[in-house]
DNA sequence: AAAGAAATGTTAATATATTCGCATTTACCC
DNA sequence: GGGTAAATGCGAATATATTAACATTTCTTT
């Protein structure tokens, strides 16, 4: 398991979800999204600070840095569900699946549903056809 | 939005992290679950911190301390889904879902899927019908 | 090329987290 | 009751995180 990101500071966890909600971010992005933000020069260094640790690159933007994560968000997000999944649902997917769709302050459309069927189905093809597309 | 897990320090959130996943530990159950764990001594000291903070309780049992979360799982596992569906699916259910549905790490068998059909027929008949089953 | 603006890098002070040894309490046994 | 075992409480040393001021670099404009 990756336990990689079980280190980080609070201040790193914040800023690790904002650089995942978002994709890329500039140090101002950071500051604006970030609960009681510290200031600018603390963030920077924040930044670099994750930088160090491998867990953010940063790309030049004109004449400033555009920080983005080194762990791709698909897979990022992979680790973040299973981590719920193992600590509040015992493993269980159909207890997520449960609580997803009990969520009060969400309102599912009918539409939604659907689309949630249509995904169940196909893994149930899926299952059917334990497939190998090259052979 | 409860924020206040997310000023818990690494050793604090692993803790929890434990505690929700067990139910109701001993000092010695955290320290067998941690991840490079220290002393014991050291897993009191965060349990205490952790129940000044009001995070924790505990019971005594025969002469030792029970540990139990004060916020109900069903309420701590709302909130950390929201929040990881936030973060990394921006707020989109189905997202999570197609996510769950394609773990690789986990076999889901045509019974599972069955029951999670079920679920989302639930959902679909609930919003249909709004109001409470009982009347 | 010099001056100014706008960015990043460095460093250091302070606060918080982490660690655990030792003191204290509590229950039990003889 | 006194002694022992087994638990918790306290306090202090150390490590890490957090903060931000100040120095430096880099780009732009004249």
């Amino acid at each position: 398991m990756n336990r990689t990101f079980k280190n980080l500071s609070a201040r790193e966890r914040q800023i690790m979800d904002i650089v995942y909600a978002r994709g890329s971010v500039s140090a101002f992005d950071v500051q604006d999204a970030m609960p009681d933000p510290p200031g600018y020069s603390t963030v920077r260094t924040l930044l670099r600070i994750l930088e160090t640790k491998g867990h953010l690159r940063h790309t030049k933007q004109g004449m400033s840095y555009i920080y983005s994560p080194v762990q791709p968000a698909s897979q990022a997000a992979h680790s973040a569900l299973a981590q719920v999944m193992h600590t509040f649902f015992a493993g269980n997917i159909e207890r997520v699946v449960a609580t997803l769709l009990s969520s009060k302050d969400i309102q599912l459309t009918p539409e939604d549903l659907d689309r949630i069927s249509t995904l169940v189905e196909q893994a149930r093809q899926a299952e059917k056809a334990p497939k190998d597309p090259e052979e």
